[in-house]
DNA sequence: CCTCTTTGTCGAAACGGTTCGACTAAGTCG
DNA sequence: CGACTTAGTCGAACCGTTTCGACAAAGAGG
């Protein structure tokens, strides 16, 4: 009488039994089209919609994946657009397949596993993605305990299904730019060493040197916090010491607190400096120079990410990692080396 | 045998009734105290947790609040960490009480519209927090209808439980802040009408001036899109037409914008021309010079957001609206007036 | 000592779906 | 035409919890 209708009235306004009612609401095949008409038409009369959890409760499948959220980068996640735009990708992936994302964010490892634990146990996912992979293992046991499958954005230290930016190709890309304009000594300031995205970028960056014939220079590779303010005291002392005319930051932020440290040591950039990093957000985009930038495509990391762990739940099958280019943007903030301009063919698209 | 223990185990090994044991685990008080202990020693010994859908679909409540976020105000969401702020506030509170967050976000208003009322429909949340409520009218009926509850972020054009900012006070805490620099003539950037925060924040701007007795010149107040494109257009005619020595933006991004006009017109902030933006971001504190601005807490309003939620879940009944303080942040954009300097008693707290 | 409450426990009936095995009425085949 | 498949429908069981009404035992009041 009161509360919404359910597949019971249905089924009674159709002149059908509940589990027919089921069985053509559903699509199954083994319904004549004439009675499949028949409910559907009683669903649409009487404004029917099936209930979330009943289905959930008979079918076992919560039609619902967590995004576990462990905010370790702080900044990354609280500043910039960065999470916004990865559930953007995430949700539109997910409603395309009629799931829903639930999140489960914490401020400390400890809180993020005793979150995880939770929603694994009262089995209110079916999957989860998770980010900021910096100490995975642990979690891991728990989701293969309860067959939760998972997949991570960023490579986790371990093996395990994710999806990431092809870090090496980023600072490759970026740096490469820079080999273009005719700089060869070229600084490059990492973040912390534990992310494996500051690892495979130191690695591009290597590789960059490497294909362009120029020596790999550990006094020119620097690391700081991913911190405007952090990023300016290193960049400060590797000027007093060490000479460049280029420079690759890992992140935007990072990159505008080297650009900061160089006006302050009477530098210009570009004119005396170039400078590189990865991210083309607000920040680095109305910096001043605005900074040219290997963009990334974080609502792409959402999306694949939330495909492959539908793929997953879907099939009961593991599926492989997923790696994404980035794309370099050209801005302001690189020009010619003065220094011994070769020839420079950035493509500027 | 195989999957995870239910109820009924757990009754078993306290040799109970499957009753008796739910009403020992939910704490209830006909339970006498030896018998809970049995039970919650079965529970723990057989790892118990509950199945989240089978709570949900006897009690009713799906102890699931749903985030609704209908993406109009594009800059606002994809880049600044606006949303990600919003969104840590609203999931601590949401986890205080044993709640978690589900998103539906959407493009369009007519998605949004879809997503809450399928949401509504399949009884996925127990109540909903909608944010740009700029068009909240067609929300409100299917809420009604459903008896779901609701509360918006941002005042909403019509009656409705709601949390926002003090829009009124931010602007004119930021415009008394110039004042009490000594300017005189301050231009105000604003945003699109139809966003009630701009509106209140224009009013706050004219309190700012009356209180001061300063006259409220119509050809100082200027309108442009939220980008920094917008803005640069905007406040480059309005220097071709006006003067003035301190312009108050409604966003940073605006002021960024602003702030670019004014150097290319020869204008150096802030010994030209003063500027105070609201909200105290990344891009506004590490642009050049950093911008005085009045910071929101984006992270209280979700979570007042959801502590009226979860208050109007269990009460049933409606609560009042919340408004948030802003907090003027002053940084180095803004500098006593040269051309009539009065008493300067800005609290630099 | 008998009745009336109180306390603690229990079985059974929801909640709203899906799914499985059984059943009937048509076809199909030889 | 009888045996065998097949298509379509149905009733019942089940998913894992809460809640309600019944009930026995114990304690209180007269």
């Amino acid at each position: 009488m009161s509360g919404s209708p359910t597949i019971r009235d249905v089924a009674k306004r159709a002149g059908v039994a509940v589990s027919t009612a089921s069985l053509a609401l559903n699509g199954k095949p083994q319904v004549s089209q004439q009675t499949r008409l028949r409910v559907l038409q009683a669903a649409e009369d009487l404004d029917y919609s099936p209930h979330a959890a009943a289905k959930n409760l008979a079918d076992g499948r919560t039609r619902t994946i967590g995004l576990v959220n462990p905010t370790t980068v702080e900044h990354l996640f609280t500043s910039s657009g960065f999470f916004m735009r990865l559930i953007r990708g995430m949700h539109r992936a997910a409603t395309e397949e009629g799931y829903s994302v639930s999140l489960h964010i914490a401020d400390s490892e400890e809180e993020a596993k005793a979150a995880i634990r939770a929603a694994v146990r009262t089995r209110s996912a079916d999957g989860f993605v998770i980010t900021n992979p910096t100490v995975s293992s642990s979690y891991l046991r728990d989701f293969k305990r309860h067959r939760a499958p998972v997949v991570f954005i960023g490579r986790p230290v371990e093996d395990a299904v994710y999806v990431d930016n092809d870090n090496v190709e980023v600072s490759r890309v970026g740096v490469r730019h820079l080999i273009e304009c005719g700089h060869r000594r070229i600084a490059f300031l990492n973040g912390p060493e534990q992310f494996t995205f500051c690892h495979d970028r130191l690695l591009g960056y290597r590789t960059a040197l490497e294909e362009a014939g120029l020596p790999y220079d550990q006094g020119l590779v620097w690391r700081s916090e991913q911190t405007a303010e952090a990023a300016y005291e290193v960049v400060r002392a590797g000027l007093a010491e060490h000479r460049f005319s280029a420079l690759f930051a890992v992140s935007g932020i990072q990159a505008v607190g080297a650009v900061r440290a160089f006006r302050d040591s009477g530098l210009a950039v570009p004119d005396d400096v170039s400078v590189v990093c990865v991210d083309d957000t607000e920040l680095t985009r109305y910096s001043i120079p605005p900074l040219t930038a290997v963009a990334l495509h974080e609502n792409w990391l959402g999306y694949w990410a939330v495909k492959l762990l539908l793929h997953a739940i879907k099939m009961q099958t593991a599926t492989y990692p997923v790696l994404l280019p980035g794309e370099l943007v050209i801005r302001g903030s690189t020009a010619p080396s003065r220094e011994r301009v070769t020839e420079v063919s950035g493509r500027r698209g």
